[in-house]
DNA sequence: CTGAAAGCGCTAACAG
DNA sequence: CTGTTAGCGCTTTCAG
C-alpha cells in the first residue's frame, strides 16, 4: 500500500503536465485531444512535458465521467464463451458487431448471462448493450438493464418494451425447408431443435413445446416446420454442436419407425445427424434426406454440402451494431427482419 | 438534444436519492454498496426513494473514477474476431480468462489489435490487459500499453520488459513429435506453420524462417522441429484453419518429391493436410503420416483422431487470468510455463 | 450507526 | 488561440 502511493505519487494528472508547460488544463487536454484549436508551438510544449513527467494519458475513467460516454458496447452472450463461439454463426454476428464498434471507436464488452456473475451486467459500464446467443433467459438481463436505463437491442428475441429488435425469419425459413421436404414426398420428418430453455438437458421433443419453448430462435423454426408439417416429433439437442446432432440423430435414426427426412435447426446439428446415419449405416440422401440452418462454410461442416437455409450472420451483427449507436445517438431506429436464403445441397 | 436534456433531468443522481430519503449522500450509498454500518430502516428507505425516483443505480463511470478500477479486464486479440475464433485453441484459452475474470467479478473487454481501430488499445479504461492469440505485432500495442502503465500479461509472446509471460513448451512439444516420426523411420517430413507474420501470404517456408517469423508461436514450433530434423521444407499457411491446411497439403504432398510425413503446426492444418491427402489419394497414415498440434476435440476435428501434443489451453487462460490480477493486485507473480502432452492418434 | 467534506481527473462552456 | 470556472456522480475518510 505505500507502494500505492507512491505509484500514485509517480502517475502526473493532467494538471500537473499543463502546469509544467506553462498552460492552463483545458489547453493541455486540447493537445491531447487535437480536439480543439490549439497552437503547434503550445501542442509541442504540453507534449514535451507529458514526456518529461511520463504522463500515461488521460484517464479514461475520468473522461467517461465527465463525458458522460464510455465507448463501450456491451455484449450479452450465453453462460459460457466456450458454448457461444463454437457455433460459427455466433462468431460471425459477433464479428459483425465487431465492425461496426470498430468503426464507432467502441470496445465490445463481453459480458455472460450466467447465474453468478450477473454482478457485471448490472455494474459494467458502457453506452448500450446487444443481447444476443438465443439466450433463452434474457428476462432478468433485461430487466436490469431496463432499470439501469441502458438502450437496448436484442436480435433473434421475443418483443420485448423498450428492446430494439433484429430478427430473422426464422418461421419462414423453416417452413421453406419443410415444403422443400414435402416437395421431395416426404411424410415422415423428424426435428432436431436447438435447446427450448437453460436446462441444457436433452431429449424427446415434447408435444406441447410451445408452452414450454423459451428460446425465441428454436420455437420460432418450430412453428415454420409446423406450418408444413402439422404434427412432428423430434429431440431437443443439448446445444449447437455436431456431438449434440449426433446423439439426438442417433436416437431418432435408431428407432423401429424412423423418419425419412431430418429437419435440423442448425448446420452443426445436421452435420451431427449426418455422423449419426452413416454410423448406422444409412446414406444421405437416399435413406434419410437432413437439412440444417444458417449456411455454415463447407470448411465447417466436415466439407458436407448441406440443404440449407443462409443467414446473413454478419449482416445482423452490424445491423445490431449500427442500431445500438443510433439508439445511443438519440435516434429512433426501426426493428429489422432480415432474410435467409434457400440454398440446395446434396443432402436432400 | 433537448431531449439528450430532458433524459438528464430524468436520471437521479444518489444525491437526489439521498435527499429524498432524508439520509446523507454518504449514507446511500453505503445503503446500496452494502459496504458498510447502514440500519435496516435507513436502508429501505433509501432504497424506496430509489425506487420513486427511478433511480438507475450508482453510475459507474463516477464509481470507476472514484476508486480508480473500472472492474474491466482488457484482452487484446488478432485482427479479426473471426480468424482468431476459427481456433476451438483461442476460444478455450478466452474461456479460461473469462472463468478467473467472472470469479474476480471482472468483465472482458475484447480488443484488436487492429489496424485503424487502435484508438481503443490506448483509450479504453481497464484495469490490466491480456494479449494473446499469437498477435504478430504486439509490438506497438505493448508500447502504448506500457506508456499507460498497465499491467500486462502476455501468452506465448517474446519476453517482453513489463510483461509478464504465461508460455507453452511450443519448442519441445514440436521436438517431441518430431522424434515420434523420426523414431517411425520418416526422413523426410515437411512442416505446415502457422502465419510467420501479419502478412497473411501463404507460400513456401523461406529457409531463414528465423529471421523472418515474427510469431513467436510459430517460430518455436519450427525450433522444436529443427532440433530433430536439421532440413526441413514446408509451406507456410495463410491462418490455422481446415481450408489453410489443405491448400499447404495439396502444395507439398502434389509435388514429386512429395514428403513421407507432415507436421502440421495446428490440428485444424493438420484436418486440412489430411483432406489434402484423401483427395491426392493418399492414404493416412500409410503414405503420409500426419501429426498436429494442440488437442483440440475430435468433434472439433472432423473426427479424425490425431496424432498431436494436447495442450492446456483452458489452463493457460486461466493462469492468464490470474496472472493480470495478481499484477493489478500489486504482487509479482511468476511467469510460467505450460507442458503439453504427447498423445499418438491413428495418423501416424 | 450517520453526516460533512473533500476530492478522483478530466472536459465543456464561456469569456477574453 | 488560451484561460477560468465549474462541475460529471460517486465514495471515502474523518468526526460525531
Amino acid at each position: 500500500m505505500t507502494d500505492d502511493a507512491s505509484a500514485r505519487a509517480v502517475r502526473p494528472t493532467l494538471a500537473a503536465v499543463a502546469a509544467r508547460a506553462g498552460v492552463s488544463a483545458s489547453t493541455a487536454s486540447l493537445a491531447f485531444s487535437g480536439a480543439g484549436p490549439v497552437s503547434v508551438e503550445t501542442r509541442e510544449k504540453v507534449l514535451a512535458a507529458a514526456e518529461a513527467l511520463g504522463y500515461a494519458g488521460p484517464d479514461p475513467r475520468a473522461a467517461s465521467l465527465r463525458r458522460g460516454r464510455s465507448g463501450v458496447l456491451g455484449v450479452v452472450i450465453e453462460d459460457r464463451l466456450r458454448e457461444a463461439f463454437r457455433d460459427p454463426m455466433n462468431i460471425a454476428m459477433l464479428d459483425g458487431i465487431a465492425d461496426e464498434a470498430g468503426a464507432a471507436g467502441a470496445a465490445l464488452l463481453l459480458l455472460t448471462d450466467a447465474a453468478g456473475g450477473r454482478t457485471d451486467i448490472a455494474s459494467a459500464s458502457m453506452d448500450a448493450v446487444i443481447l444476443v446467443g438465443c439466450s433463452t433467459r434474457l428476462d432478468d438481463s433485461v430487466a436490469i438493464l431496463r432499470q439501469r436505463g441502458m438502450p437496448m437491442v436484442a436480435v433473434e428475441a421475443d418483443a420485448m418494451d423498450g428492446v430494439l429488435g433484429i430478427d430473422l425469419d426464422n418461421r419462414a425459413a423453416s417452413a421453406t425447408l419443410a415444403r422443400h421436404l414435402r416437395e421431395l414426398g416426404h411424410d415422415r420428418v423428424a426435428v432436431v431443435s436447438l435447446p427450448l430453455d437453460d436446462s441444457g438437458e436433452p431429449g424427446r421433443l415434447p408435444g406441447d413445446w410451445r408452452l414450454r419453448a423459451r428460446s425465441h430462435t428454436a420455437r420460432e423454426r418450430l412453428e415454420g416446420v409446423a406450418d408444413v408439417y402439422p404434427a412432428f416429433g423430434g429431440r431437443v439437442a443439448e446445444g449447437s454442436t455436431i456431438e449434440a446432432g449426433r446423439e439426438a440423430g442417433m436416437a431418432i435414426l435408431g428407432e423401429a419407425d424412423a423418419p425419412t427426412a431430418v429437419i435440423a435447426q442448425s448446420d452443426l446439428l445436421a452435420v451431427g445427424v449426418i455422423r449419426a446415419a452413416e454410423e448406422l449405416g444409412l446414406r444421405v440422401p437416399e435413406d434419410v434426406a437432413v437439412v440444417g440452418f444458417d449456411g455454415i462454410r463447407r470448411d465447417d461442416a466436415n466439407g458436407i454440402d448441406l440443404t440449407t437455409m443462409v443467414q446473413p450472420a454478419v449482416a445482423k451483427g452490424r445491423a445490431a451494431g449500427r442500431a445500438a449507436f443510433s439508439l445511443l445517438d438519440g435516434d429512433e431506429p426501426a426493428r429489422q427482419l432480415f432474410t435467409s436464403e434457400f440454398r440446395r445441397g446434396a443432402t436432400t
